[in-house]
DNA sequence: AGGTATTCACATGAAACTATTCTCTGAGTTAGG
DNA sequence: TAACTCAGAGAATAGTTTCATGTGAATACCTGT
């Protein structure tokens, strides 16, 4: 026992690693130059030059699909003109992503966050909204500066807390005198803009970047760059770049996905102890990141709804098609056992839609005339992962 | 045989409740002047 | 005295329940041949 934990160790510390710097191939890092997107990159710098003379840029709308290079770009571009600052004024920047829960998700709490970013550490609760705008504004006029601010996944800020903020924020530069501040926007969610109040959106957007997605050659070409400094020299061998960013390309050309696709990979031929990377391990990281997906859903549901899919995947071993009721009456066992209050037939109905939704289950209205109309409830993933799922369940969630 | 009518077992919607989370207010506390 | 902290009230929100109504087709029940 004790030698094998030691082999692998000592493996994991002798062995010559497949991986040099494994960070490359994150989602967060920051390469020296970025790849294929120079005309969005080009535009954006346009667009914020003049910060650096001392006047106020127009407001930035990026969007662009997941894995597009967005956050990438526009803090590329910023942090270029940071260095650049020179004597003619101070340019500073926030950056905050409105999808952290918790921390930029209503009025309140983005303020408060870009407050604390600006150094100041306010209350987390117990103020009055417009107390804290008054704060902020405070903070920012206090010298003559240009404020950009970037606002990551801006979308799900204004679908939680409504579009006023943005009105607000795009109205406090008519109050600064001697700062200057700069909204740049960023979503995935092509048709945000639509739903605006159009006071915003054409305040926001003053000026629109569009990221199109990389096509199959531009992933390969960053992955190539990525791998350069990810991987050991001769650890990935012909034709993995290629496939990965062809599994990529597949779905709408997103470059996180192509990177986590090499990494997994590469952690799979490591865990294995081989030398190099093939198109075999490329095949079961895309299984794997699948499985993981699923894995994370059911992981993060309510325990109501893992319940329900408890109780679903227990009457499937022994029945392949199953309705509603006897999903519901199972569910009812479930919960008296573990002492949990059971929901009405009506909600569990629709978290076994839900279920549906998320790609668990496979949920289909069928009638049986004289025996009623009912969803027809069948697995939406292969056995070895339903098992899978169970044992989660029943060991982390003590469903057993 | 052919045509209605029933009936089952939920689906689907809307309104009403509830529990939780936010926001706001004012009282109390602190610290600096 | 201004700034801050904090508990508690009221508002907003999310999660559920209750009530009401809708659905599709296998079956039951007629009807006239």
């Amino acid at each position: 026992m004790q030698t094998s934990i030691q082999s692998i160790f000592s493996n994991y510390t002798k062995g010559k690693s497949i991986f040099v710097n494994k960070d490359a191939l994150s989602t967060s890092y920051m390469p020296g130059s970025v790849t294929h997107r120079d005309e969005p990159m080009n535009n954006i710098a346009n667009i914020l030059a003049p910060c650096l003379r001392g006047e106020r840029p127009s407001n930035i709308f990026a969007y662009g699909k997941t894995g597009t290079g967005k956050t990438l770009c526009v803090n590329y571009v910023v942090g270029e003109l940071l260095k650049n600052t020179g004597q003619n004024g101070s340019i500073r920047t926030v950056a905050v992503n409105c999808k952290m829960r918790k921390i930029a998700d209503t009025e309140y709490r983005l303020v408060a966050q870009l407050c604390k970013e600006l150094g100041k550490q306010v209350p987390a609760t117990g103020l009055p909204t417009s107390k804290i705008y008054e704060i902020f504004n405070d903070l920012l006029d206090g010298k003559k500066q240009n404020v950009i601010l970037v606002l990551d996944e801006i979308d799900t800020l204004i679908k939680k807390a409504g579009d006023e903020i943005l009105y607000n924020l795009t109205r406090i530069n008519q109050e600064l005198k001697q700062a200057k501040l700069t909204i740049i926007g960023i979503t995935n969610n092509l048709s945000f803009a639509e739903g605006l109040d159009p006071r915003v959106k054409s305040s926001l957007s003053e000026e629109e970047v569009f990221f199109k997605p990389y096509d199959a050659l531009e992933l390969r070409d960053i992955l190539q760059q990525r791998s350069q400094i990810a991987f050991a020299r001769g650890a990935l061998s012909e034709g993995v770049v290629e496939k990965c960013s062809a599994l990529a390309a597949q779905e709408h050309g997103d470059a996180r996905r192509a990177l986590d696709l090499l990494r997994v990979a590469g952690e799979i031929a490591e865990r294995n102890n081989e030398t190099a990377i093939t198109e075999k391990h490329v095949d079961l990281a895309q299984d794997k990141i699948n499985l993981d997906k699923i894995m994370e859903a059911v992981r993060t549901q309510p325990k109501q709804s893992q319940a329900v899919l408890w109780s679903a995947i227990k009457i499937m071993e022994v029945k392949k098609e199953i309705a509603t009721g006897e999903v519901y009456e199972q569910y009812k066992k479930v919960c008296k056992k573990r002492g949990l209050a059971s929901l009405g037939q009506r909600r569990v109905s629709d978290l076994i839609t839900e279920l549906g939704m998320l790609g668990i289950l496979n949920t289909k209205i069928i009638s049986k005339g004289r025996y009623g109309r009912t969803k027809e409830i069948k697995p939406a993933v292969p056995a070895q992962l339903l098992d899978d799922i169970k044992t989660v369940l029943g060991k982390d969630f003590y469903f057993e």
